[in-house]
DNA sequence: ATATTTTTGAGGTACGTTACCGTAAATTAA
DNA sequence: TTAATTTACGGTAACGTACCTCAAAAATAT
């Protein structure tokens, strides 16, 4: 089994099939000009010798770089959390530059529907052959994915809710079951009272999934422990003074109110207020790992942050994409990423 | 930037250093031969025009095939954990057939001295050209490191405790860093009483590991809570039976026991003594994520497993000896794990 | 000076694949 | 039937590196 047999090449399949060296390659590559009696003669030997690529001599052969574009919103801006997909991104294009692949970044602000509509029409008329991208701004991508399944250019979706049925592959966050999560963790801390969900929110489109959180919360809740109930806040100025009111009079209104759950990454505005705060101990869950988090995890005020590896997806997407156009791999339809928890005794190890 | 400088091969220095090709050649290769100037000269241009060599012509060129040895336990013996690096080295294995890369296994008995001191003997005079073991079995693999040294053999510990100094890298597990996390998540589900900490084991080298993950356990509750305190018990005995004894007795002259750790993979034992069992809840965390202890993730009668990815860590071993051996990267001399928490909400997607 | 050793140059082959350029064979048109 | 065109296939030069041989040139020893 593990025996060293010789390795195959093309050659020798030519060989054995008794034909020229060119045309086992136009069958490998599906080029024109073989007839259907050779194509066939070919194929059946290329299986019955197990030839496999040799993708070293291939890519040095052809020489020819691939281009993989990336459109994502701008790392610096919110809460920061593209910084994590995109470091990812960047750890595959070093990784694969040996590959002859380059990454063309195209990013954009959350909000400016006229600049996307710009990246993607950038998008569209440049010579990328695969695109990694989010699921979170559907209407305004409708078009590009149009124009890539025409033009047969695969695409990733990273951080996606939904289900594309003609990506190549949906890198997924499992937004329900992280909201039960959250609340297991919470029904661990305390055995009744109320969990205040905060929405802190400045654009809408994430809406979803904040949404979509808060339903496993309650699911997980009213299955396991009906004591603890839940109460929803929105907030939309994230001034410390304003959060500190709102909250302090919340507070003070629902003195049953143990733990604090954040779903999204703005943990830290949270966390900020409580640090100051004198009373009871409130638990406070939220949602990925930035580094004014580990202050707070430090001194337990942020008790558990659930994290997606937005990093990894990032990573994977590019190098599914890799997978696809270079190794001419089957790529998984997708990806579902594990729900890591973190606390103070292990974000060192993150 | 990303601008498409053409790529400058080992011809292009030739002409700018203004030797043979050949020559430049045996510099790369310090093949012996070339005058120190020369040699120097060469270097000099070689790192100004910033010359990376081509590993898809270089390994296409030698086209000779990499071997890497694997020193493990039996997966099918003990807890079977072993299993799970195995799985993540198949991984490796399938990844990189595609540069003709090998993977030799050789396996041995936990307990069975003469076994391991064969399979290294056999290790040593096989023709590998990089290895993958465990630090767990130190006394009997130092002859085999020795060997590796000095056919200077890069070897990657994977599951490891101590740094060796000489590895090409060290895949650690935070040991104690995992006890104090335990002890952080049976304090957020009780205030005080008392953590029962169980040894079950039937092989003698897991002491360290165990008791390291004990004095993690210890450390943080002395600094945090002083009112949960630890009592330990080892049990030789895996019978359903004498467990069943020992656990019922220990309860019962124990009943401020509100938690039980388990600091190795064999937790599902004493789950399903407590499945059994009436009275108050009691907490079990434990290591490592078996097939067997879903179904008491699912009753809620698990309540935490630490994982420190072992299928990752065999899969990354291989990746570094590839990255070293193929690729000529720089290779990472400490990686170090996260520690995974795994509950009933999280576990399906791990 | 000559003999010997060391250093360097030139050039070739091979690795497995790609892509282009022919031409023979088959098909169609005249 | 012959010419024109299409289709099928063969031949082969790259891609960048490794590794080898042979001989010329330079440096060193005698």
């Amino acid at each position: 089994m593990d025996n060293d047999e010789r390795i195959i090449g093309i050659k020798d399949v030519a060989k054995v099939a008794n034909v020229a060296l060119a045309t086992v390659d136009r069958v490998i590559h599906n080029r024109a000009g073989v007839s259907v009696k050779t194509k066939e003669k070919v194929l059946k030997v290329i299986k019955q010798m197990g030839y496999k690529p040799n993708i070293m001599a291939s890519n040095l052969s052809k020489s020819k770089k691939i281009v993989i574009g990336v459109l994502l919103p701008n790392i610096s801006e919110g809460s920061g959390y593209w910084e994590f997909p995109m470091q990812g991104i960047l750890k595959a294009k070093k990784e694969l530059a040996q590959y002859n692949i380059k990454i063309k970044t195209y990013t954009f602000k959350q909000d400016n529907n006229k600049e996307i509509r710009k990246k993607i029409l950038e998008l569209i008329n440049s010579d990328i052959q695969g695109l990694v991208l989010t699921s979170k701004f559907a209407d305004e991508i409708e078009i590009l994915l149009e124009d890539c399944k025409q033009k047969n250019r695969p695409y990733v979706f990273i951080d996606s809710n939904v289900r594309k049925i003609d990506a190549l592959s949906s890198i997924h966050q499992p937004l329900f079951e992280s909201g039960e999560l959250a609340a297991q963790l919470f029904n661990y801390c305390f055995n009744q009272g109320e969990i205040l969900i905060l929405h802190l929110k400045k654009t809408m489109d994430t809406e979803g999934i904040i949404g979509l959180k808060e339903k496993g919360m309650n699911a997980y809740l009213k299955e396991k422990n009906n004591a603890i109930t839940t109460k929803s806040l929105v907030l939309t100025d994230f001034n410390e003074d304003a959060i500190s009111d709102v909250l302090f009079k919340t507070l003070e209104d629902n003195p049953l109110i143990k733990g604090v759950f954040i779903p999204n990454s703005k943990v830290a505005y949270i966390a900020k207020f409580f640090e100051k705060r004198a009373g009871d101990k409130i638990y406070l869950i939220g949602y990925d790992f930035f580094r004014e988090d580990v202050e707070y995890l430090e001194k337990e005020i942020i008790d558990f942050l659930i994290c997606q590896r937005p990093e990894e997806q990032g990573y994977q997407a590019v190098f599914k994409l890799f997978e696809y156009l270079v190794l001419k791999k089957e790529v998984e339809k997708e990806i579902i990423m594990p729900l890591d928890i973190i606390t103070k005794k292990n974000y060192k190890y993150y």
